[in-house]
DNA sequence: GTCGTTACGGTTGAC
DNA sequence: GCGTCAACCGTAACG
């Protein structure tokens, strides 16, 4: 018995389930947007899912007034580690999207067969068509704001589609109200 | 006290 | 329709 709690490695922490034997996490609420877990600064957040669009904004635009990431962690309650990576990738991309989650890895061998395709059709048609298409089909300059609301309807499509499969679903509407200005309230 | 990094459990979606 | 797998997520903890 040498080992001392801060000296434990890695691999031999006690896992999540460990420390909280009831659910893995300290506490869980049932939210529309899913089931909520309560992280170590009282944050509401869905294990394996992106923070919302509304909270990123948030932590992009504190750190842009010069607040500290440790400031705006514990502000909106999201853990250190999170803020740091979001603005990390902010630094990197721009963005403030999240990765695109799950899927596989688009098929390779033929992306550049296909590039050279689409270049072969442009010089045969120079009609701006295809150009058109492309834009259409993968988007153009300026659109990130779209595609952000897009994402943000998205999401409420989806806390609304959980809802219905859910006990507040079941409950009714005046509970998800409830609910609803519970996470608002949450979410600051 | 702050911040970068990483193991972990979990979710998602293309194949 | 279902299972697999890789990529991503946020948290918690270490240094």
């Amino acid at each position: 018995m040498t080992a001392l709690a801060g000296s434990v490695p890695r691999m031999m922490r006690p896992t999540l389930a460990q420390n909280y034997p009831r659910s893995g996490f300290p506490l869980e609420v049932s939210t529309p947007l899913g089931q909520g877990r309560v992280n170590q600064l009282g944050g509401v957040f869905i294990n394996g899912r992106p923070l919302p669009n509304h909270i990123r904004h948030k932590i992009v635009e504190m750190a842009h007034h010069g607040i500290r990431p440790c400031v705006i962690s514990r502000q909106l309650r999201v853990s250190h580690g999170c803020v740091s990576k979001i603005l990390c990738r902010y630094q990197e991309t721009g963005s403030i999207r999240p990765g695109a989650i799950g899927g596989s890895k688009p098929k390779q061998g033929t992306t550049p067969d296909v590039e050279r395709r689409i270049e072969e059709y442009k010089r045969e048609n120079p009609v701006s068509s295809i150009s058109r298409i492309m834009r259409t089909k993968f988007g153009g300059k300026g659109e990130e704001e779209e595609e952000e609301d897009e994402i943000e309807k998205k999401e409420l499509e989806d806390s609304e589609r959980r809802a219905k499969h859910s006990i507040e679903g079941i409950l009714g509407d005046r509970y998800r109200t409830h609910i609803l200005s519970f996470a608002v309230q949450l979410s600051i």
